[in-house]
DNA sequence: TAGATTGTTAATCGATTAACAATC
DNA sequence: TAGATTGTTAATCGATTAACAATC
């Protein structure tokens, strides 16, 4: 992946994780939160938090430590939470269908437009009321519904040339959980869900904790 | 996560990368690659895999290379995909059943026994040909069945619930969907997909990219 | 004010890359 | 043998942790 800013994807992929830290943390009613205090529920180290944070400004106050609900916030925006995506699904098998029936992406701001299928059978059919359609629309359908994101949930052999044509069509950023990488251009973003690549992760640490 | 060997995460999640990719590549009939044109593909450095291989073994040989089929014959038993696993998955959701609907992993070794679920109405249905049993018969099925590896893609409150059952009963690895921290004593392996989080990362870098 | 805790610089640690002798 | 490429040691780079002055 190609990187343009400072911040190194170690931060980056930490920035959810304070988000959903610090979600909790305000929904059960706490205010105020030291670098400290957060660093036992999160099991980072309290300088790593400040350092992290730091990286996008100064959210803390000495002797005080974090307000809660406006950290949230802060992190919300930095990853652009506040903001709506347009969002479509290209393959509308089980992993496509079970994105578009979870409803926690609609209230992060991604909003599912439709789906997209090979299969005729599918056509006109609808999951999480969202339609599937034709994937010949798909192209059309970018444009017309400026779409910023594609979620590829095809077949592997597939995704390349879905990934062409909604790159064609300016889409921005691609889900991507077909076992394959996705060549773009570099000002395009891919993020990989390599389900697979996990399971094995876990294969490999349950062997080598048996080995012990 | 706590980590009782010298080999670092960084290391064990290429793995399956290289796995992958030397599927791809035995797939297509290549026999022999060098570190440089593993590096071509891949895009690690031709030193970062030597030394990746070299935790494990001499696979190579100089001058020469590797033999793809059998480096991608050792990766899969070090990743331990020569094991059979047996699978059980609670919460037979929209998650849940795609997971139970994927064909790949049984293919893998990971061979799905039945799916769990509070809801009265799922129970007795078959998802991907496996049933949906009551989540209250989760402990003893895994007693009789010797369960190893649990998926956990119910709604996060429950998820620490399950996983305590399900450790109490002997499963040695959780493969966890839900967006909660599970604590597990330490000869229990937890991995996390936290699809939020992948997305929010994805909302990330494509906010950073605009504004550059 | 005194105590607490941040923001930030400096030190350490670990991972990646480079270099090259070994060897097929 | 000569050429190629590994395995492995050494150098570099980057990320994490420690320390502490600033300041609320």
């Amino acid at each position: 992946m190609q990187r343009n800013s400072n911040i190194s994807m170690a931060v980056i992929r930490r920035l959810p994780k304070y988000f959903r830290y610090l979600s909790d943390l305000s929904e059960k009613g706490v205010n105020r939160i030291s670098s400290k205090e957060l660093s036992q529920i999160t099991g980072f180290t309290a300088s790593q938090i400040r350092q992290d944070l730091n990286n996008f400004g100064g959210f803390g106050q000495q002797g005080y430590g974090y307000n809660v609900s406006g950290l949230r916030d802060a992190i919300a925006s930095i990853i652009g939470l506040d903001k709506r995506y347009r969002v479509v699904i290209a393959g509308a098998g089980n992993m496509g269908s079970a994105i578009a029936n979870y409803t926690g992406f609609h209230s992060s701001g991604f909003e599912v437009l439709a789906l997209f299928d090979t299969q005729e059978e599918l056509v006109g059919k609808e999951v999480g009321g969202k339609p599937i359609r034709d994937i010949r629309e798909l192209g059309t359908f970018i444009d017309d519904h400026r779409v910023e994101i594609i979620v590829i949930s095809t077949p592997k052999h597939a995704a390349q040339g879905i990934a062409d044509i909604a790159v064609s069509r300016g889409v921005k950023g691609i889900w991507n959980y077909a076992p394959v990488d996705i060549r773009v251009p570099e000002d395009v973003v891919v993020e990989n869900v390599h389900l697979n690549e996990s399971l094995f992760t876990l294969s490999y640490l349950m062997k080598e904790k048996e080995n012990i």
